[in-house]
DNA sequence: CGCAGCTTTGAACGGAGTCAAACTAAGTGG
DNA sequence: CCACTTAGTTTGACTCCGTTCAAAGCTGCG
């Protein structure tokens, strides 16, 4: 159980577990030497966090909760044990770390090639789509995070992600009460989301 | 063997062989659905490609020689018999994957907060890292990709990669002759690139 | 030689950043 | 319970970095 700010795990730091979250919801993010930040992503419940750092055994990414969270920490001692016993634990986990690389190409992608308009496009139908696939509405929910926090992601300023959000609720694509969300307009935002 | 312009593989494709490079260079890249192209990596001798991609089954990037290049085709077949007899082969791919998510975090982390002088800069202290590394001069090389690559690399426009070569050079950074370069001062170099 | 592709530089434009200010919601403590 | 604080959101005005468009120069190859 973590509260709002605190840090699951923080860069550097060795790997002792890792954590599958029940309820609410991390950041993850990386660092430069001077202080600067990369969110590299958002993580509800069913998600995985913390493998991505278990060859180098120190982690190389901080995960901070956005809101109450309780999360199920699994040692290391007991993953490897497991592995030992059951070889294709290991084949799972390459296939949650290829994952991972398969989101974090699609990120850069969005990153290095896509306007303001196509990146917070993109972002909310990720998120609806992951909310899909956990049973919530696909069209109507709350975002755990702030404007900053979706701006440092997409690689955006805070004040361009507001003027998206007014220019897309223009055009009704969507209706939003600061972080209530409705999308109005699945096809036409995946039409803005490609490109 | 591939010549300039000859892919190892292309999106979807399942994976039937992973591939060490043994002489010349690769770019590997993601393509959108309406096929604007991110370069992801540049990929130089004693390096793997196609692993990770070896969960999914198939290939997510694209892989193509940017000039004539010699490469070692490893069989999947082969690596799963090698992984049966020797679970740490399993590891080691765990390592290796692990690894390109680092990279990757890295890429994110460039795409995201700088600016072109610290992307330029940053780019040639990791060519010249990877350089050191397998014993080829750190200082003076030659550059495989076109500027237009770079930039694709980057996130900036080819233009601006040849502006900031000509800053850089008449700040007695580095010196410059199409794609042979030397750089002149690692430090500020170094300096810039951490922005 | 002549062409095609790559590189370089200039000029003008524009999308997003920055700075600033008003507004709102949610705490917090008296 | 309410005044006050604080964090977050929104909008406007201006600026600037990087893009785009255009043209000229260079290189290597057929």
């Amino acid at each position: 159980m973590v509260e709002r700010g605190e840090l699951l795990y923080r860069t550097n730091e060795p790997v002792r577990t890792i954590y599958a979250i029940r309820t609410g919801s991390v950041k993850t993010y990386v660092l430069t030497t001077n202080g600067r930040m990369q969110i590299t992503g958002f993580h509800i419940p069913g998600e995985l966090l913390g493998l991505g750092a278990i060859a180098p055994h120190n982690f190389t990414t901080e995960a901070m909760a956005l809101e109450t969270t309780m999360v199920c920490e699994v040692p290391i001692k007991v993953l490897e044990a497991y592995s030992r016993k059951i070889p294709s634990i290991c084949q799972q986990m390459l296939k949650i770390l290829s994952q991972k690389i398969r989101d974090n190409q699609e990120l850069m992608l969005l990153l290095g090639k896509k306007s303001a308009n196509e990146r917070l496009a993109t972002f909310l139908l990720s998120i609806s789509q992951r909310f899909r696939r956990r049973r919530y509405s696909p069209t109507e929910f709350n975002l755990s995070m702030s404007r900053n926090e979706i701006g440092n992601y997409l690689g955006i300023s805070e004040e361009t992600v507001c003027r998206v959000f007014s220019r897309f609720q223009n055009e009704g694509l969507l209706a939003t009460e600061r972080r209530q969300v409705q999308l109005l307009d699945l096809e036409r935002l995946d039409n803005i989301a490609r490109g």
